[in-house]
RNA sequence: CGGGGCAUAGCGCAGCCCGGCUAGCGCACCUGCUUUGGGAGCAGGGGGUCGCAGGUUCGAAUCCUGCUGCCCCGACCA
């Protein structure tokens, strides 16, 4: 039915790329490594915006905004942070250009050197904790919650659109606090942040767990992650949160005098989700039909398709469809009536599956006749006639549906394809068969980069909620305490 | 930065080995008529410095040399 595109068996890689593209959600750029979000992607991004925006505003925390461009000492301030970073940076030299001599274009004017060079923020910790050094003297300016929604470069090697692009739009919070305790509470409150809105928005199941000191952020004393599961068995984090101790408050400088006239360094997060949150969406719900899309986030929920013959029955069924759609809006729903005259409804059909609209309603002549409407639903594909009179209550209730069997669906595989495993034999197996390996790990990093090294396997989390359990090391039979769980990931 | 491949219409490709008339096909696009309950049919039409620069030749998309760009595979990564 969906030409021209691959299906998930044939080439998972490049049927993502087909959906990305085909349903007009980003396309590659005539900059290398960075996408266009086209007006379809950046609607739905923007869906998710809004609702992460208010569920931190809801959490105490404010927006605000810092410069693109941070000064190269800067960097160097954080001993582990650069060099987590480093590698990646685009660096600004020059401000100005100038017409070429020889009359071959503009070039780089040489005499334009900036004293200092600038980097483009790949993350913004040190030029917001330079920052927050004037605003923090006293207990009572704390605790500092603050959100930026922005845009950062990471000069990447390889880049896949919204999984892994050279510029990527984010949101960054950075907070400070005056005790650990109430830095890592706020580190743990914004995972559980991001935890509930990729299931109850995105319809996505994640693990919720820790991070191992391999995989930590640069510059974090402990990182704290969400897992999800994609369709080919591959893990991919959806979103990070940081503990970052005392490491930038100290690198900045940054001391509050406490309630007993004491001065000291202040406690730090920083947390972010990003444009890869739409490469999520896709690999977890999307089809060989295409995009599928989880009703919260659909730009478009319903989408309403008329058929007919001439002028007359167009024009019939054209007011009734916008009848039906103002009926729709009223309970808040977002409904598109397709009445374009250019396409035939078979196109209309494929195009609107192809984009992920949850639901969709054809009118004709004979449901003009009849009182009635065909309802199909895009997750499982099935079409019922209903009534037009009920269809008021039943829509609502069918996208509430949509969206529980989305997550269902996900949730159902996830566990489909989690393993424990117990030995090394069974280990390298499993692994190549994809999915989640929960295993016991001796807790080494040695361990963990020689089974890396052996598998492409790394560990994804451990789990807040994985039970106590005595063990053997998968690797090593070394003791341990609990299970950790291993994938290959994006 | 190492290994491999590609560059011909908006997109996808054929032609190149073995040089030769006006460079071709599918999709898309434009016009008209018939159509419209799962990607319409027919007819007509528009669109190309064959990546760039040299060379060989009576003649180059095709052969030779150099350059540039892009893609894929590896090391890095949200």
């Amino acid at each position: 039915m969906a030409k021209d595109l691959s299906t998930r068996e044939e080439n998972y890689s490049q049927w993502y790329t087909d959906i990305v593209t085909k349903a007009d959600l980003a396309e590659n750029s005539a900059v290398r490594g960075c996408m266009v979000i086209k007006p379809y992607g950046y609607a739905i991004w923007e869906r998710m915006q809004a609702e992460l925006d208010k569920m931190f505003k809801d959490t105490g925390h404010q927006n605000a905004y810092f410069p693109l461009f941070i000064p190269k000492s800067f960097f160097s301030k954080e001993a582990s942070h650069v060099e987590g970073f480093a590698k990646e940076c685009a660096v600004v030299t020059h401000y100005r250009l100038k017409n070429d001599e020889n009359g071959k274009g503009i070039v780089v004017d040489e005499a334009a050197k900036l004293e200092e060079e600038l980097i483009v923020r790949p993350t913004s910790e040190t030029i917001i904790w330079d920052t927050y050094r004037g605003w923090i003297q006293s207990y009572r300016d704390l605790p500092l919650l603050i959100n930026q929604w922005a845009n950062v470069v990471r000069w990447e090697m390889r880049t896949r659109l919204f999984l892994r692009t050279a510029e990527f739009l984010w949101q960054e919070g950075h907070t400070a606090h005056a005790t650990r305790e109430e830095a890592v509470a706020e580190a743990e409150q914004m995972l559980r942040v991001y935890a509930e809105f990729a299931e109850s928005w995105m319809a996505i199941p994640v693990l919720k767990g820790v991070k191992s000191a391999n995989e930590r952020f640069a510059g974090a004393v402990e990182t704290y992650c969400i897992e999800a599961m994609m369709q080919d068995g591959k893990a991919l984090q959806a979103g990070t949160s940081h503990f970052l101790g005392q490491n930038f408050a100290k690198a900045f400088d940054v001391q509050f005098l406490s309630k007993e006239n004491k001065l000291e360094h202040v406690w730090a997060t920083s947390w972010g989700v990003s444009t890869r949150l739409m490469g999520a969406l896709v690999m977890t719900h999307s089809d060989d039909n295409g995009l599928v899309l989880p009703p919260k986030l659909a730009p478009i929920q319903v989408v309403i398709v008329p058929i007919y013959r001439n002028e007359e029955q167009y024009r019939a069924i054209c007011d009734k469809g916008l009848e039906i759609k103002k009926q729709l809006e009223k309970l808040g729903l977002r409904v598109k009536l397709d009445d374009r005259d250019t396409q035939k409804p078979g196109f209309k059909f494929n195009e609107w599956e192809f984009k992920g609209v949850p639901v969709r309603l054809a009118i004709g002549p004979r449901d003009l006749e009849n009182g009635t409407v065909e309802v199909a639903r895009r997750d499982t594909l099935e079409k019922e006639v209903l009534h037009i009179q009920d269809i008021d209550q039943k829509i609502s209730h069918l996208l509430d549906q949509i969206q529980q069997n989305l997550f269902q669906k996900a949730l159902d595989f996830r566990t489909a394809n989690t393993f424990k495993v117990d030995s090394w034999e069974e280990f390298k197996i499993q692994i190549e068969k994809g999915g989640f390996i929960e295993a016991h790990w001796d807790g080494t990093a040695e361990t963990e980069q020689f089974i890396k090294d052996e598998t492409k396997a790394t560990i994804r989390l451990i789990p807040f909620d994985g039970e106590a359990e005595a063990g053997k090391c998968v690797f090593s039979g070394k003791p341990s305490a609990r299970r950790v769980v291993f994938a290959r990931s994006y």
